[in-house]
DNA sequence: GCTGCAGTTATTTTT
DNA sequence: TAACTGCAGC
């Protein structure tokens, strides 16, 4: 057995021992850093070399990112093992396995059909809003915020409308059981009717088909001989049913995880699954602890493992450094505000890399939440360094590339929101009145598509002349193109078909338009004028590409994609996925940077009511703050040689009073172990600060005016007197007519009108 | 019906 | 600062 002395030569031997474990139930409980997914590849390629046939093997991964590296890696030890096999084992998401499945399944339950799409959260909220606005309670905001996400979480839980109990309202709740039910059952009615699905749909209706249907479940039950999980500390209720499901008698179940970083139980996550459940489930799992860690310094696990100690519902572990190497010591500053924290990380990366001590991709900046990384972006930009945001806004949340994924949605599903995003780009001169007009129309004649009626009953709805002519342009491409979709025998044919239709519809003209438009506006995206038709082209390249790949079927045969596959895997990409590389900084939230590691890494706004979120700050469960801690502690662990944490002072507009540093610093042993050094405030006078708008909050407070909601409609104005304005800042009052006045501020916002008694200004009176 | 402006308001995390 | 809303003007 060579190929068991080669993977037990290269892993150390706990990892070995999970690697090669025979157990039916494994549990590998692996700290931050310690070859956790290294382990998990090389036990699929063991399972493979040991004699499992590929196609029963399925592996679960948190990311498609990480699903494609596992692909690699895998192929890369059998290679080395001189091993080939005949197709390869399923490595995915819980998403995309739900997929898989659902395509061949779903047509049997009667609602949805297979070439069903998911919905993103932007039509999501577009149908919440519907809803609500149908029941008067659209301005209701708490109403609304809380009724979603009381059904966002009995969606985690698997359950649908009909299973719904009087429970599921929490106390001292703002809506009733009977409105919950309303809005949950409209909601899943909708999305039934467009043959939509959300993410949790995906899951959920994998359950129900097994759970309700014998013939499906046993075939499926003995499809896997052994079924691997990654991440499994963040599995929630409904992924767990959903495992345990197709696991027959046979199955044996791999899981990796580590319970100190779950840091989604907002999404439902449990870590008592892996703590509890499984032994409960599994009497007979082994259990294997990986404690060794090869990524960061002893100095940057000390503070990490103080700092984790602080959780009380927890396994005590402690992690070593398997080198031994001591390190350099986390570093550790307090500045001034929120700007001079980004200036000074900027400056410290400028000189890290000046100095030649690091490339620009060794360092990663980890931050609490995405409007973080704004001021940052600023401060990298002056100081010219290159970098990448994952996150924010990404390339498939542009508002061309919906609209062209709009156009291939509808042709595949033709749901009511793609077909919508079309009517407007380019604006067909259907309006608010109009589509209310449908509205009424499809419920009064019990119609369900969109689509189809501003086809059929243009008579009915009254539609001017112009705008049938730019309905029957789109509907003649359309056709046209669904007709060569049907006739295409290749995925070069459909690709031009597809090509072609974009031209035909008009939308290639109208996104040309709009760089033009933009570029005389001298606001052009891009350096040549043309980014959004860039983007468009960008995206026809990526479905290019993706038509000429190949995927392995069912049977273990290699197939060509689809059309429909396409647009379900751009649905179910996740922030990682979309990074690529270069020699830039790489900007992340503590979430997206779970699994990712870097020599340098910076933690930002280390500070109370941030890291720890104000949610958590001021939220009645204990858990909430440990839920902080652990995201503390993954964002401290991606460290390989050196941590520099920071927080910022200056005032805190939202919450009222000024920014604290977090109490993770001190209890992570940062705070005592030496002392913050206050930056110094006057040697950046010189220099501009970065916001746009020189009379941020910070600047407002200073000047004693912040948080003074009181109103000014009393306020006396004369020539001459100074106004303080939140956007524009300080201008001198030129004119007073009546409850308005024109006051003249710097540049570049220059002579403004104002009305009297918004909040938005007030009389500055001099000391 | 569409566009642009001005004012308001709010900031968790994401497959 | 960005995302949204309501309104005025075309």
């Amino acid at each position: 057995m060579d190929f068991l002395m080669d993977i037990l030569s290269k892993l150390n031997s706990s990892q070995g021992k999970a690697a090669t474990s025979d157990s039916k139930h494994l549990r590998i409980i692996a700290g931050a850093g310690t070859g956790k997914t290294r382990t998990l590849t090389y036990r699929v390629a063991y399972l493979l070399m040991k004699g499992i046939a590929p196609n029963r093997i399925v592996c679960i991964t948190f990311t498609n990112k990480v699903a494609r590296e596992m692909r690699e890696r895998v192929q890369q030890i059998l290679d080395e093992n001189h091993f080939a096999f005949e197709g390869f084992p399923l490595i995915s998401t819980f998403h995309g396995f739900c997929y898989r499945f659902l395509k061949k399944e779903i047509d049997s339950l009667g609602i949805y059909n297979r070439n069903f799409n998911i919905i993103d959260d932007e039509d999501r909220n577009r149908l919440y809003k519907e809803i609500f606005t149908g029941m008067g309670k659209k301005d209701n905001k708490d109403f609304c915020r809380s009724i979603v996400s009381t059904i966002d979480h009995i969606k985690t839980e698997g359950r649908y409308p009909e299973e719904l109990s009087p429970k599921d309202v929490p106390l001292g709740s703002v809506f009733t059981f009977a409105d919950l039910e309303k809005v949950y059952s409209q909601y899943q009615d909708q999305l039934r009717n467009q043959n939509l699905l959300d993410f949790d749909d995906l899951l959920i209706l994998t359950v129900k088909l097994m759970e309700e249907n014998p013939e499906i479940r046993s075939y499926w039950k003995r499809k896997f001989d052994d079924i691997l999980v990654d991440e499994f500390q963040d599995t929630n209720a409904i992924q767990y049913r959903l495992l345990l499901l197709f696991m027959g008698e046979e199955t044996a179940l791999t899981v990796v995880g580590d319970p100190d970083q779950t840091i989604y139980t907002w999404r439902g996550a449990k870590n008592e699954i892996i703590k509890n459940s499984l032994q409960k489930d599994f009497p007979d799992l082994e259990t294997v602890v990986l404690d060794e860690n090869y990524r960061s310094t002893q100095n940057i696990l000390d503070r990490a493992n103080c700092l984790i100690k602080k959780n009380h519902d927890r396994i005590d572990k402690d992690l070593l450094a398997a080198n031994h190497v001591k390190g350099e010591k986390v570093e550790y500053h307090d500045y001034f505000d929120n700007a001079s924290e980004a200036r000074e990380v900027s400056k410290t990366i400028y000189q890290l890399v000046q100095g030649g001590k690091a490339k620009f991709s060794d360092i990663a900046v980890i931050y609490r939440s995405n409007y973080l990384s704004n001021v940052l972006e600023r401060q990298l930009a002056l100081y010219q360094i290159p970098y990448r945001i994952y996150g924010g806004m990404k390339f498939f949340e542009r508002k061309v590339i919906k609209d062209a994924l709009a156009y291939l949605r509808l042709a595949v599903n033709p749901d009511d929101y793609s077909f919508l995003r079309i009517l407007q780009a380019p604006t067909k001169g259907i309006g608010e009145v109009t589509l209310a007009k449908a509205k009424d129309w499809m419920a009064k004649e019990k119609r369900n598509n969109l689509l189809e009626v501003f086809r059929l009953d243009q008579d009915k709805l009254k539609i001017k002349s112009s705008s049938r002519l730019a309905l029957k342009d789109f509907f003649d491409a359309y056709d046209r193109f669904q007709k060569k979709r049907e006739n295409a025998t290749d995925n070069d044919e459909l690709f031009s078909a597809i090509a072609s239709y974009l031209e035909e519809t008009g939308f290639l003209a109208y996104v040309r338009r709009l760089d033009r438009e933009e570029t005389d506006r001298g606001s052009y995206v891009g350096s040549t004028g043309n980014g959004n038709e860039e983007n468009v082209q960008e995206l026809l390249h990526t479905l290019q590409q993706f038509f000429s790949s190949e995927y392995l079927g069912e049977d273990g045969k290699p197939q060509k994609p689809d059309l429909e596959d396409f647009l379900i895997e751009v649905a179910l990409q996740s922030d990682q996925d979309t990074m690529e590389d270069g020699n830039q900084v790489s900007l992340m939230t503590g979430h997206v940077s779970k699994g990712l590691e870097f020599p340098f890494v910076f933690v930002t706004g280390l500070n109370e009511n941030i890291f720890p979120t104000s949610h958590a700050v001021s939220s009645l469960a204990p858990e909430a703050i440990e839920e902080e801690r652990r995201l503390a502690y993954v964002c401290m662990t991606r460290a390989q040689r050196r941590l520099y944490l920071s927080s910022f002072g200056g005032n805190d507009f939202i919450h009222g009073g000024s920014y604290r540093p977090s109490r993770f610093l001190k209890e992570a042993g940062v705070v005592s172990e030496m002392k913050p050094t206050l930056p110094d405030y006057q040697a950046h006078q010189g220099t501009r600060r970065p916001s746009s708008n020189p009379f941020a909050p910070t600047f407002m407070s200073k000047m004693g005016l912040a948080h003074s909601n009181k109103s000014n409609e009393n306020e006396k104005y004369q020539v001459g007197d100074k106004v303080v304005h939140t956007t524009f800042g300080v201008g001198n009052v030129l004119a007073v007519e009546g409850n308005k006045i024109d006051v003249l501020f710097p540049e570049p916002f220059g002579k403004k009108k104002l009305a009297i008694g918004f909040k938005a200004f007030h009389k500055l009176k001099e000391e």
